[in-house]
DNA sequence: TGTACATCAGTGAACGCGCGTTCACTGATGTAC
DNA sequence: TGTACATCAGTGAACGCGCGTTCACTGATGTAC
């Protein structure tokens, strides 16, 4: 039995880590396996003997983001932001914080999807989310109308695309109709519990 | 002067069209010219006429989203959600229908930018999620506490993907602040303007 | 009205490169004697 | 303790395919005469 399986398992975490970074800072198709290799400081040729396709590391990446014991940023993030309030407050916190917002490399994997998005893109992206705020803006009542629009746009797009992206029906559900709720309360549309179901 | 310049432009609808409808069912590496050429009737070869790169296509495919004037099932949905509603009300309606849920075609541009997530991704998604809203869960006080937790969820992602997604800095920190304190608010951290800035 | 011409939208073969995956090989390491 | 052996992590060349892009060509159409 050459090398220790610590030795194997070793290797495997260091390609975890590489994979993680990568994939958050450019996406899924952004990233070859060479580079994820070289960043592991292997080469590309021995990376079947981890793993037995892309596709499984990606998955294995994005599971390992919750690891409490790699030495994370974001981890950091959450233990600097006081030790007082809980840790929901604090988890929010760091999500939100200009630091999570331009570490490309440690941040939600569901950020990292968007894979490269081009100046191009990104421009169109704008126009869009403009049209889409200033229809809301123009909808609600007038205190900090643009602020709870903003809000509410973040409710829609962040509700759904977790619905979307994950495997059980149930919770893609929970998450459509609490976002839905949530969104009709801030725009101040919610009137009894006519939002708990399917609207008509 | 061969063929008016009516018929080069209804072409080029119904590429834009075609990329669109692909673009979202599969995301930007998943669909080929190919296949948006054959889906809009033609053979790839001529795809440089109209376009001069497959990035420049996406952009404007994420445009012609707004179009009201393509026959557009999103356009479809708003208009038989109730007349007497507010405008921006039909759209969160209509954007949380199941309907858009299922439907991959026409849907926000930013929930096609996933590419094509495989089972076991998704699998792995759930496993984040389900322990970020255990997390949230513990930390709320009880009354919906899940339900809370499920939308200060959609808050974080869908605030910085769109913050992400967006050229104007200016725009992305309005979004990330914006859905900051909403998140604040909702989960009933919120006290006084302590989040109106950057948290400290 | 009819015919020759010029234009350019559209065709389809070909190019070229990137990248996921495979494979024969190497050599470091733990075990048996 | 030292030596032979077996294992398998890691190497690097090669394969093969998909796909964005190019290009020489075709043929439909509008214009000029």
């Amino acid at each position: 039995m050459p090398y220790s399986t610590k030795h194997k398992q070793d290797t495997r975490e260091r390609i975890l880590e590489s994979a993680r970074r990568l994939f958050n800072s450019r996406g899924y198709s952004g990233v070859t396996i060479d580079e994820i290799m070289n960043h592991a400081r292997l080469t590309h040729g021995g990376f079947y003997r981890h793993f037995s396709s892309k596709d499984e590391l990606y998955a294995e990446a994005v599971r390992h983001f919750l690891c409490k014991d790699s030495p994370d940023p974001w981890q950091a993030r959450q233990a600097t932001l006081g030790r007082d309030k809980p840790r929901g407050r604090r988890m929010v916190d760091a999500y939100f914080s200009r630091d999570h917002f331009d570490d490309q490399e440690c941040c939600c994997p569901l950020l990292g999807v968007a894979p490269g998005i081009s100046r191009l893109t990104k421009a169109a992206y704008r126009d869009v989310a403009e049209t889409a705020v200033r229809v809301f803006e123009t909808s609600l009542r007038k205190p900090i109308a643009r602020e709870r629009s903003l809000a509410v746009l973040a409710l829609c797009v962040g509700g759904m695309i977790l619905a979307r992206s994950v495997d059980d029906p149930q919770l893609a559900d929970d998450f459509r109709f609490a976002a839905h709720k949530q969104a009709l309360r801030t725009a101040g549309w919610f009137r009894g519990r006519e939002a708990s179901g399917e609207p008509a």
